[in-house]
DNA sequence: GTGAAAGCGCTAACAC
DNA sequence: GTGTTAGCGCTTTCAC
């Protein structure tokens, strides 16, 4: 590995004439700065980033926590994160793995301070408000992705109003008698996008057909099932379901289905996501939108933001969603 | 930031034997060694990895190099990629993401050098043979997934074998009339995967049924869907489809559905790949598997094998696939 | 505009 | 068993 001396020895100028030559500082003569940039260059010159961080105290590098359980295999991830590390990777910024369960005994936060990055995202693993507020007194600046409890420093898509979309879609669809499949009330997210629905409902005036008690803590295809089952045994069959999540609503779809009914002939259906396989599954399902790329973007700028202004807070931003009209819903003869 | 140094002068050692406790070195005393462990944990000790990896010269870090334009989300890449991780966890590496397009100028090549890295993963982004060379002559252990030409340093799933037992579940499902939707035969993958059907065809004496001439690079449902009605419109209905392709499969099954046929009854159909969604469509979608947890945990071992015994050399290695049997093949009445 | 030298936090000879 | 010291490769005062 060649190094800094070396290039001082080729271009017989000292190493910090050296080192300012290739920071493009500006004492240093631009005669013998293009002189050492090519020697450098010939000689295959890359620097030591470790070096660098060790005297710069930066690292360039921002750990992203991501729970193991989930894998990395949720399109949120991964759409979040390919929009993060484009935003990031302009400033030269890379991006190193951090599961939530330790690495040889340290947990995330001594984990992050221990490879010395310089700030820290968090998906989806907010569960712990402790973890954040350590990364804080360490001076981290750390940022969370839909976390379960309301929190500053963290990046929501407003499910509030994305739920009232949905519904208000369904409505001027001309559907009345419309349904909910919720989520798990006593989190944040699950708790917003139901008092959306009771709100709409209210609103319009119209009759809440829900399946009381339920909590669907995984937003699985199969409590979606059960729920529909759950609501058609109670209230008979709505004009409209809406759901807390795209699992749900394709778990409603073949509950539905295997009853001999037709979507969207004698039913709509929405969901909430807009994962992939909307576009797979017939009919393609029709969904709130979850703008993941802008979380990602978003999340990039603010950090960075952080980072750089060496603040630590910042108030929670919320993503607007939007309706993806596909073939799920349909207008009420 | 508490360094070595507090923590010497806390205890009333010197520098040196306070490394030696932290890293378990035999010649101090046992005595010594709890006093000072307890003393830096009490201070809220932690190393700084940044100059551990200075004077090591090693960074505990394995860079993986993954295609942006194809991005996080695909199946592929995250289960490979979280098997990968719990590997090389379990021995203390972490992992640096690495876009094949660069970070401030840098091509991955150069980057993992500046980042020193002690291995790198290059997932489906093999595309430059060239790259992987200069990474060896850097003296880079470096590993590849699924590349698109023969190469040394590569874990591939067993493609050929895969088609021929793909074929051979339909051949013993009753089906002789056996259609096959291949991908590009100009690449590795695909050359395999069609070879293989050819010799079964040939093996079992039967009539060939293909769209001759076509090359589906993406392997993808609208491919999938024109495939089929080229072999529909040249050679009827066949028995039974194997295609190349989860995906690809499915754009079969749509061209077919939309032309009144029903899965399995009238004709049974087979993918390639297993992605998640092979279980959410209807009919369940019988598939060969890749098996990619497996594939990153060996890929784990593998490139920690090259890293602590400085090979930069392996030979390929092949990891069977399965079938995993669902719904949409059916025995030949 | 250039160079000498201190030091980032840590490890590892080597001496005692 | 313990301490002294020389670096790892680089940046950054500060003096010239």
């Amino acid at each position: 590995m060649v190094t800094i001396i070396e290039i001082a020895k080729l271009s017989n100028c000292s190493v910090s004439t050296v080192s300012k030559a290739l920071n493009n500082y500006p004492d240093v003569s631009e005669k013998t700065r293009k002189r050492i940039m090519k020697i450098a260059a010939d000689a295959g010159y890359i620097p030591n980033a470790t070096a660098q961080s060790l005297v710069r105290k930066k690292s360039n590098t921002i750990g992203v926590v991501y729970e193991v359980e989930r894998g990395l295999k949720n399109l949120f991830f991964s759409e979040v994160l390919d929009a993060f590390r484009a935003t990031i990777e302009q400033k030269g910024y890379d991006i190193l793995l951090l599961s939530n369960k330790s690495n040889r005994g340290l947990d995330y936060v001594d984990h992050s301070r221990f490879k010395q990055v310089d700030g820290v995202l968090i998906v989806a693993g907010g569960r712990n408000l402790d973890a954040i507020n350590r990364m804080k007194e360490n001076l981290l600046p750390v940022l969370t992705l839909d976390p379960p409890l309301e929190l500053k420093n963290a990046i929501y898509s407003n499910s509030y109003e994305g739920i009232k979309k949905a519904c208000g879609y369904l409505y001027q669809l001309g559907h009345r008698r419309i349904a909910y499949i919720q989520g798990d009330p006593e989190t944040l997210i699950g708790a917003q996008r139901h008092q959306a629905y009771q709100d709409f409902i209210e609103e319009k005036a119209l009759k809440p057909i829900i399946a009381e008690g339920r909590f669907n803590t995984y937003y699985s295809m199969e409590e979606g099932y059960q729920t529909m089952q759950t609501i058609f045994e109670r209230h008979g069959l709505p004009e409209a379901v809406c759901a807390a999540s795209d699992l749900m609503a394709l778990g409603a779809m073949r509950y539905l289905r295997s009853n001999g009914f037709s979507i969207p002939d004698d039913i709509s259906i929405i969901g909430f996501d807009n994962l992939q396989f909307c576009e797979i599954v017939e009919p393609r399902l029709t969904t709130v939108k979850q703008d993941y790329k802008h979380i990602g973007t978003i999340a990039g700028e603010t950090l960075l933001n952080m980072i750089e202004n060496k603040t630590l807070d910042f108030e929670p931003i919320l993503v607007e969603t939007s309706i993806v009209v596909r073939d799920s819903c349909k207008k009420r003869q």
